[in-house]
DNA sequence: TGGGGTGATGTAATCGTTTAACTTCGCAAT
DNA sequence: ATTGCGAAGTTAAACGATTACATCACCCCA
C-alpha cells in the first residue's frame, strides 16, 4: 500500500480510501489508484485489516468429519497432521469450476499463506502457486514429468527409488502407486484363473492412464494381452454405466473386471445388476481406493485400498519441510470382498 | 495482554516472553503471568501475531468438492453462500472425537471468529459458543427446546409457522423437517399398498426420533400401527446390519422398510442381499437423505432427498442477520427409484 | 474583504504482538 | 573504588491497514 502510494505522490489512507471506491477521493485518484495496485499486484493483508477493523469475516464451522469418500479421508489426513504441527487449513472446494481456482489462491495470498495442498484434480493452481512463491504440495498430480528424487513408500516405510515420475520444480507430489494398483487388482484376477477381461476406464488424467497400464502389463505378463478397455471419459456415472451396459450386451461371462475406481466399480456393478449378470458368478469387479462405501455395496466390493490418510498427512510434511522427497509413492492393499470369485464354468443366466 | 501486564505490574514485553516460556524471564514472573493469563482467559490475537511475524500457520488447501456424503453436500452449501457473501469459512472436523471440539473452539476465538455454525451432531460447543458471544446456527440439531418463532420453508419458499421446535436462545437452527420425512417414506409405502412394516432406527439423536415419530404417526393414521422397529444405536454398519439380518430371520415377505438414513438402507440392502430377500420383491426399503450413492446401490434406492446444499446456505445467512427466524425447517422430497414396490404375492424365496 | 462551505487529501493514532536494543541492578573480581 | 558482567526487565518500533480529525485550496456571497 505503501508502494502505491509512493508511486503516485499520495498518502496511504488516500489509497486504503481509493480501493473502497470512497467517493470522498476524486474520480482520478481513484482510477489512478487501481491501475497501480493492479500493475504492482497490490494485494492487501487480511491480518492487518483483520487487526485494525475487529472483523473478521470468518465464519467458523464444526462438523464430525467430512465424507466418507476419497477426498474426504485424504482431507482427514490434511487436517490431522496440520494440526499436530500447529498449522491451520483452511479450505477452498471449487465445486469443479476452474474459475475458482485462481480465486482459491487469491483468497490464500491475500492470508498471506505460504503453504499450498492441493488434492487432484486441480488444474493450473499448482504452478500458479509456485510463481506465486509459495511451496505447493499436489496429492495424485494428474500430471507427469521427469522426476530427480523419489521415494516408495510402502505399507508404512520408506523403501526404494525408481525413475517413473513427475516433478516441475518445487512441487512436491504425493501419490498412490496407481500403476501397481492396477497391476494387482489385474494379477489378482489372473491368479484367480479368469481369462477373459475388460476395463473400465477413468478420465484422461494421469491416475487413469497408469491404472490402465497397470492392467495392460499385468495381462500382457500373463500372457493374456489385449483385452477391451471401456472408455468412460467423463466422471458421470451415467456414461460409466452406459460403457457397461453395451459392453455386457456383446460379451460372454465369465468376465473379469478392473474398474478405474469404487465409483467406477459401483456404477458397473449397477450396469451389471440390470443387465442381470451375476457377480461375482458372471462378472468379477475390482475397484481402486477402497471408500467406506466399498464395503456395503452389493456384494462387497473387492478393492485395491489407497492410504487415503496417510497421503493428506504426508501432503503436510512435504510442504513443510522444503527438504522433503520431490515424489512420493504410496502402495495399494488389496482388500478382497465379494465382488471376485474364480471364473465359474458358464451358468444359466 | 496489556491488562495481564498491568495486573503484575510488568511490561507487556515480559508477558509475550513470559507465555513462550523464554528462560530470559524468571521462573516466577513466568508462573505468575501463565496464572494471571489463565484466570482472565487471555486469548492471543491470531490476526496480531500474523501481521507481527509474517508467519500465519496457515495452509491452503484445495480440492474439488469434500465428498458426496450428506455433509459434503452440506459444507458445500455453506461455503458457497459464505463467499458470496464475502465470508471465510473456517472448517474444523472433529473426527467424532469430542475433546477435539473445545479445541475447535480455542482456535476459533483466537481467529476472532464471531459467527459458528455446527453440522450435528456436536455436542456441546455450541452451548460454549454462545458462552463466548458468538452467534451461532446449528444445521440439524440433536436437541429440542421450546420455540419462539419458526418459520417453514417448503421446497423453495417460506411458508407456514408451527410450534414443533427446539431452540436455546441465542442459536438459530436449521432443520430438515424429519418428522414430515418419515411420515412421507411412511405414507409412500402405505400407499403403495403394503400392510407389514419394520423400521431400522439411528442412533438416540432427535433426527432419529423423529423420524421414527414420522413412521409411527403415518402407520396410526393408517390404522397399522403397531409395527415393529429395530434398534441399532451406534451408527456402525455392522450392528446395522446385524439387526437387519436378525429380523429377517424371523419375518415372511413382503416386508415395507422405512430406514433411518440412506447409509443404515445401505446396511439393510446389504443385509437383505447376504439373507437371499430380493428387492423390493421380497422387501422394499426407503431411506432418507438423497446422498449421491443412493442412486447406484442395487438396486437403485428410493428416498426423501434432504435439501443438504440448501441447509448449509441458509445457516449462513441465520448466523449473518440476526434477526432471523430462530428455527428454519425445510421440507424433504420423495426420490423414487427401485428399492420399492407394491407388495408381491409371497413369491418362492 | 472576510466568513463560511465544500471537495480532496493528509496526519497520526490505533488495532495486539513481537523483538532488537537498551536500562537497571546486584554482585564479584580487580 | 572501579569495572565488568549476567540476569531480569523495559522501551519503543514495527507489522499493514483504517479512520477520526485536521488541513488546504478554492469558490460563493454578502
Amino acid at each position: 500500500m505503501k508502494d502505491v502510494a509512493a508511486e503516485l505522490g499520495v498518502s496511504t489512507a488516500t489509497v486504503s480510501r481509493a480501493l473502497k471506491d470512497d467517493p470522498a477521493i476524486s474520480l482520478a485518484t481513484r482510477q489512478a489508484v487501481a491501475e497501480v495496485a493492479l500493475r504492482v499486484q497490490y494485494r492487501p493483508s487480511a491480518a492487518a485489516r483483520r487487526l485494525r477493523t475487529k472483523s473478521t469475516s470468518l465464519i467458523g464451522v464444526v462438523m464430525q468429519s467430512v465424507g466418507d469418500g476419497y477426498i474426504g479421508a485424504v482431507v482427514l489426513g490434511i487436517q490431522s497432521r496440520a494440526r499436530e504441527l500447529g498449522y491451520q487449513p483452511l479450505f477452498f472446494a471449487t465445486e469443479g469450476r476452474t474459475d475458482l481456482e485462481s480465486q482459491a489462491l487469491e483468497v490464500f495470498l491475500s492470508e498471506q499463506v505460504t503453504e499450498l495442498i492441493t488434492v487432484s484434480p486441480s488444474a493450473g493452481v499448482p504452478h500458479q502457486a509456485v510463481a506465486e512463491g509459495l511451496h505447493v504440495a499436489v496429492i495424485n498430480s494428474d500430471e507427469a514429468v521427469p522426476a530427480r528424487r523419489i521415494e516408495r513408500v510402502a505399507t508404512g516405510k520408506v523403501s526404494a527409488v525408481g525413475p517413473v515420475w513427475a516433478a516441475e520444480p518445487m512441487i512436491k507430489h504425493i501419490a498412490f502407486d496407481d500403476l501397481g494398483a492396477g497391476r494387482l487388482a489385474t494379477t489378482y484376477l489372473t491368479e484367480l484363473g479368469h481369462r477373459s477381461f475388460v476395463h473400465l476406464r477413468g478420465p484422461n488424467v494421469r491416475s487413469s492412464l497408469l491404472r490402465l497400464l497397470g492392467y495392460r502389463q499385468a495381462l500382457t505378463e500373463a500372457g493374456l494381452w489385449p483385452q477391451p478397455v471401456l472408455t468412460a471419459a467423463e466422471p458421470v456415472m451415467q456414461s460409466r454405466e452406459a460403457a457397461v451396459a453395451d459392453f455386457l450386451n456383446t460379451a460372454e461371462p465369465p468376465v473379469a473386471m478392473v474398474a478405474y475406481d469404487d465409483m467406477s466399480a459401483v456404477a458397473a456393478l449397477h450396469a451389471a445388476h440390470r443387465a442381470g449378470w451375476r457377480v461375482p458368478e458372471d462378472l468379477s469387479v475390482v475397484g481402486i481406493d477402497d471408500i467406506q462405501f466399498a464395503a456395503y455395496t452389493n456384494p462387497g466390493l473387492t478393492t485395491v485400498a489407497q492410504p487415503k490418510h496417510r497421503l493428506g498427512a504426508l501432503a503436510v510434511d512435504a510442504v513443510l519441510e522444503r527438504d522433503a522427497a520431490e515424489v512420493t509413492v504410496l502402495d495399494g492393499e488389496l482388500v478382497i470382498r465379494e465382488s471376485t470369485s474364480a471364473p465359474t464354468s458358464r451358468g444359466p443366466r
